[in-house]
DNA sequence: GATAAAATATGATTTAAATCAATGTTTTGT
DNA sequence: ACAAAACATTGATTTAAATCATATTTTATC
């Protein structure tokens, strides 16, 4: 982690604008500001970690993170993705709590860390921002719940199947529209899907073949986006 | 559904106390109380239905409540149980969204049903209660992960062995301390582990002759909780 | 209290996916 | 540029759990 002058820019001045905080007035903003770090994590550097006491809320400036907890003999699940404007470790400021899942930094990635007291101080002061909070947590386990579900229940070709449209949703594609715009290691497509890595590259030599994907390397790009929809068996 | 003279007292007289809703005051509690519907829900009814708009919050006084959502094929999957004082469907109210999934009765149950309008003013007016729904939507993300988790990592003994826990700390023991507080059908107990009837009745089985766990019909008796816990591979 | 329906139980078989094993290919750091 | 490490691939084998099939017991209903 760097820890330097970045051109990392005030909150009032953040170019974001689709993040929870986006939505504040200046005057919050500037508030959240004070006193703000600015850091840089580079690719896969962990910028907090399961059970640690929660002290910051970080904001993703710029990059992409991906938040995973251990489970049974310290296998990887991937709970969540967050990319610029999200905001995380938040759910343990608010409730006091350890942090629920690690955080890792999938590429170069510059963070605003915000301390707790000024963060509480704002949600205080804000109902607005209360009830963002509240439909983001209600969104999170809306998702948790219907991943959950999905593992429970879906082969590991839909669950892959799914978990490339995941990707798709977090990150969008390169400027091709159809390379998916982050490059995750095989193992760690696994681990969102919930499944081993030789199944997983089995599967995605599969939808290769299938022609719903082409595989170039890490760099996977959809050439049949209806068809890997039908595949994961979604249905909303 | 029954829609009569019941004996649910208003909500400044409830007698619950480990609710969200008890530590309000007793002028909003009286707000809440204002215009709220009381019902009694037989054992399998409906309290409202995945997808359908969402127009009340639903406040346990008695019983006992599953909350389950539909996967493949129809396959029930339980998310949550539910028991006296606890709220249901504002998630969906806060969020504007369709209620997330299914609350059915698992015995006579009685509900109070407050309307969207009336939860949505005393919320506004309390930041303590914001903060309070954050925490529990926490909590409920924060297990929802873990289950999340478990489903996809842990064998069936595992799961099966939490899910008896999980049932155990909603409900409780009978008057003997060791006979869990609720009736559930094998099927149920497999839907909530995430796996099928017969293996849930075989896994039952096994736990039988391992000595943890004692059946008798639909009751179960924890014989050796702590080796229930240890078959459950669980550490928090 | 008879009869249907639902729930429980048990055995046999199949199967999806994990595991084990070995080798080839990229990355990464020096 | 090179070695070491990390990652990807492919094949063979095992295994946990689902599925299928059928019988028995319990529970609800007329």
């Amino acid at each position: 982690m760097k820890n330097s002058n970045t051109d990392i820019p005030s909150c009032t001045k953040c170019g974001n604008t689709s993040g929870i905080l986006c939505n504040l007035s200046m005057k919050e903003k500037d508030e959240l500001s004070c006193g703000k770090q600015e850091n840089v994590f580079k690719k896969g550097e962990v910028i907090f970690k399961e059970g640690h006491n929660a002290y910051n809320l970080f904001c993703i400036h710029k990059g992409k993170v991906k938040l995973s907890k251990l489970g049974k003999d310290g296998k990887e699940q991937i709970v969540r993705l967050a990319k610029a404007g999200d905001i995380l470790g938040y759910r343990s400021l608010l409730s006091n709590e350890p942090y629920h899942g690690t955080a890792t930094a999938m590429e170069e990635t510059e963070i605003c860390i915000i301390t707790k007291e000024v963060f509480q101080k704002v949600n205080e002061d804000n109902y607005k921002l209360s009830l963002n909070l509240i439909q983001l947590l209600s969104k999170d386990l809306k998702s948790a719940e219907q991943h959950l579900i999905d593992v429970a229940q879906k082969t590991v070709k839909e669950r892959i199947s799914e978990a490339l449209m995941l990707l798709i949703d977090s990150f969008g594609y390169l400027e091709d529209k159809r390379t998916i715009n982050v490059a995750l290691t095989r193992s760690e497509i696994a681990d969102l899907a919930g499944t081993t890595t030789e199944t997983t590259i089995r599967t995605l030599a599969q939808l290769s073949t299938d022609n719903i994907i082409k595989l170039e390397g890490k760099n996977i790009l959809v050439t049949n986006y209806k068809e890997l929809v039908k595949t994961s068996n979604t249905y909303d």
